[in-house]
DNA sequence: ATCGTTCATCGGCGATAGACGATGAACGGG
DNA sequence: CCCGTTCATCGTCTATCGCCGATGAACGAT
């Protein structure tokens, strides 16, 4: 889901530099890492399954996965009175693959 | 973030993932990836072409600077009454290996 | 010696992140 | 029907972010 937008925004990066900076922001937090290695690890979790393996809050966690459905990076499907989670793999590949486009960009200059 | 609760324990949130989570936050700021490709264009570059560039005080482009050199994305030489700021390329290489690490140990759990 | 330029840092301000407990909705099982 | 479980959300609190203007240090040039 790359965002291909065209802004003339000279002031604080373009639209592109926006929407990696957003799903980067989803990633910078160790225990949204950790959550995510968690989710890789079972094809699908429910919110108490997280709050039994990580010393937080289920008021926390569940915060977390929400962030991490809002950046694409896990789907959320409801299945009963639980929350099924699972990592979007694609979605995650495409975060791979945008720094690596971003890391190369920057090489590329000299 | 959060020191307090993940400190020394193994059950939320390894060491390694902490690490990957500091430096992912260097890069998710729009304004930070943009200094970034800026710097990649020329090999190096001082605090005032980038706030010439961006428009972005002087006091808030030298902090983002600060930023990506405590993450150790860019390399800091004072020069003159200058600073000469450059892209420290085999640690964006790394950063990239760790996403890919990261989302390769995501895929492989399946 | 004085000025202009460059830069880091300080202090302040508003907004956001991240944590928690409490609450209520949804659902299954007794 | 009541109760336990699961979960999202709300409200609150503290800490940090991101921005700015102001300030002073360092340095070159006049």
């Amino acid at each position: 889901m790359a965002e291909s937008l065209m802004e003339t925004n000279a002031s604080c990066g373009g639209p592109d530099s926006r929407a990696v900076a957003a799903r980067l922001a989803a990633l910078s937090h160790p225990a949204r890492i950790e959550i995510l290695k968690h989710l890789s690890t079972s094809n699908s979790c429910c919110c108490r399954e997280v709050v039994d393996r990580f010393d937080l809050a289920q008021s926390t966690v569940s915060q977390h996965l929400k962030i991490l459905v809002e950046a694409g990076l896990v789907r959320f499907e409801p299945d009963r009175q639980r929350s099924r989670y699972a990592i979007d793999h694609a979605a995650l590949a495409d975060i791979s693959a945008s720094v690596a486009a971003l890391v190369n960009s920057c090489c590329s200059g000299r």
